[in-house]
DNA sequence: GAAGTTCAGCTAATCGATTAGCTACGAGAG
DNA sequence: CTCTCGTAGCTAATCGATTAGCTGAACTTC
């Protein structure tokens, strides 16, 4: 690869010429301009990004580390991150912490030793507050979808509690009022404030989940299959279910097909984002999106305004709200008056 | 951040003894070893890659471009080539071309800026033949998926033919000789090359498609449903079809709900890749997939053997079979024996 | 005890680009 | 004609790490 001293040596200028042509940071003759460039092309002289960033401390990459690669949600994720990183001249590094804290540890240093100018997080598990002092005095960084407890950097998440307060809220306008949960795993915001939010509709209405209709399907198909089973095969099973995420709905759907009941009719299934929707599942479920793109967009705004130093406070949190999707999946409880809440 | 000097300063030492403490390339008596190893901890040293790549002339960064990060297939792509790059000790830059061949060329004009060590591209458009000279003398590239007609760069592929054969025998096994065949766009070889296996299968048998029986879908969602629906309104319409990838499957099963009939009741459908078996769409496809983690495996392989210079060949290619997976969206033609051929 | 050998650890060059600061040339003013 | 001012373009320092090559102390060996 040509360097900028061969096209200084064939141009017959100085590096500095070149550089100044190059980034157009300094008049140069049209003279010497068009000859510098003739060599440019020449050689075909494309400046090293990693000399420059040497120099200037930037590296124009940006980490995007996400939790699960392989979890559609996740996937729509780097595709926003992709094309918002592009546009705003940099370029993506990507992560998959898979769920495992220690992989995230490794990803941290590595994005580190990468000198990217900041980094987007989807932190895993609850331990990971560990990030502020990795970071201390450090590389700017966005937490996204899920929430630390601890404050202190950037974040952009969904605001949970109401995810599940819209879904159960459409249940029981049908007319429900035994309504069961398969939930997420309690230590993730995701998984408790979603819980907590249906139960809050509910009790909203002096309502509440009978025992053992919530159940932890830990945001897993196969965990949420079995959980679901075991809970509709109840002679007092609930006639809805509010299931925390789009896999674990997958699983609840196979097991209301594996049991011979139908949904809607015996028994109606609202969940909260993502995945469900897309791939033509069979009745299309009533569920509440997360606006993947919006929110993946703010955080690279946040990000490259933080790298910018275009930023003053000490931490912004922005939170998004879901936004109810009626699908198939619910019906209006049999024998009850379906009355919309005025 | 630290810098190896500081590390120097403060442990008593010069920077080429911190540099052999940290890379372990010289000896080093113990007590210097462990003053070095103390600042390291108090300072939070980590070595800049930018400046450690400067000088070694690598980066460390393996480039993958994608045709389109939205399609299902390019994520499990990406997916696979995450956990290979790491796997080889690099990180993954991520683009995507969308499928606009002026965006890949800018995208390849970028990697060779960030001095990636080597790319993975799933080439986009028929034109992709600039690549070799862009690359003349430069860095290592593996085109995976898409094979470009022209040589001298290594290339991993599905053999398309196959695909399409295997997908027409098994119909045509099951007594169909009506077939029809949604296309992909005829200039890629995963459109002719399929289309071909097609016809080749049914001329083996002595048959073809009917007239207008064969219609191109350009790989696109609604593009398939309006062709599909146009075909299968006719009154002489195919009783099988054979569609040539995933997305355009979904968009055909669509336009045969949408207009009554039943799969694999009325018509079969039988397609190849990918996106197609996830999400429980609903008669789960009988399709020919790819192995597109080993596939994508193998392309990570080939290309970090390039970049440590341990191939001398100038190019290889090499090319998967792709695998018939049985679902249940083809049935025996009505009223004909259904023999398998033995 | 002098000469040779070994090697821990240091000095300084190097990678490629940027840029502060300098040189020198030309134009305009007096 | 000389002095000043502006500026095009050059020289060289710099970013942080690696490494060739050197220094000098300690140890052998006769």
């Amino acid at each position: 690869m040509a360097t900028i001293k061969d096209v200084a040596q064939a141009a017959g200028v100085s590096t500095a010429t070149v550089s100044a042509v190059v980034n157009d940071s300094a008049y140069v003759s049209p003279e010497l301009r068009s000859r510098v460039l003739a060599a440019v092309r020449e050689l075909r002289y494309a400046p090293s990004l990693v000399a420059r960033n040497l120099r200037s401390g930037r590296s124009q990459l940006i980490a995007l580390a996400v939790a699960d690669l392989a979890n559609p949600f996740y996937a729509r994720i780097v595709t926003a991150a992709e094309a918002a990183v592009a546009a705003w001249g940099y370029s993506l590094v990507l992560f998959n912490s898979d769920e495992k804290p220690d992989i995230e540890k490794r990803i941290l240093s590595r994005i580190r030793t990468l000198g990217c100018d900041g980094s987007v997080i989807v932190p895993v598990g609850p331990e990971s507050h560990y990030q502020r002092r990795d970071f201390e005095g450090g590389m700017p960084v966005v937490l996204l979808g899920r929430s630390i407890g601890d404050a202190g950097v950037d974040t952009v998440t969904i605001d949970n509690l109401s995810a599940g307060k819209q879904a159960t809220n459409y249940l029981l306008d049908l007319g429900h009022r035994d309504i069961g949960s398969i939930t997420g795993p309690v230590q993730l915001t995701t998984g408790s404030g979603r819980l907590q939010g249906m139960l809050e509709a509910m009790a909203a209405r002096g309502l509440a989940p009978k025992t053992g209709h919530v159940r932890s399907g830990e945001f897993r198909e196969d965990t949420a299959y079995s959980v679901a089973r075991d809970l509709l095969v109840q002679t007092d099973r609930p006639t809805a279910l509010y299931v925390a995420n789009g896999v674990m709905a997958i699983g609840v759907m196979r097991a209301v097909a594996d049991l011979g009941l139908r949904c809607p009719e015996d028994v109606s299934i609202a969940s909260t984002d993502t995945v469900a929707g897309a791939g033509g599942l069979k009745p299309r479920l009533t569920r509440t999106e997360h606006p993947v793109k919006d929110m993946t967009n703010e955080a690279l705004r946040m990000l490259v305004d933080r790298i910018e130093g275009k930023v003053a406070e000490p931490s912004r949190n922005v939170v998004f709200q879901p936004a109810l999707v009626v699908g198939e999946s619910c019906a209006p409880l049999k024998g009850s008056l379906h009355r919309k809440r005025s």
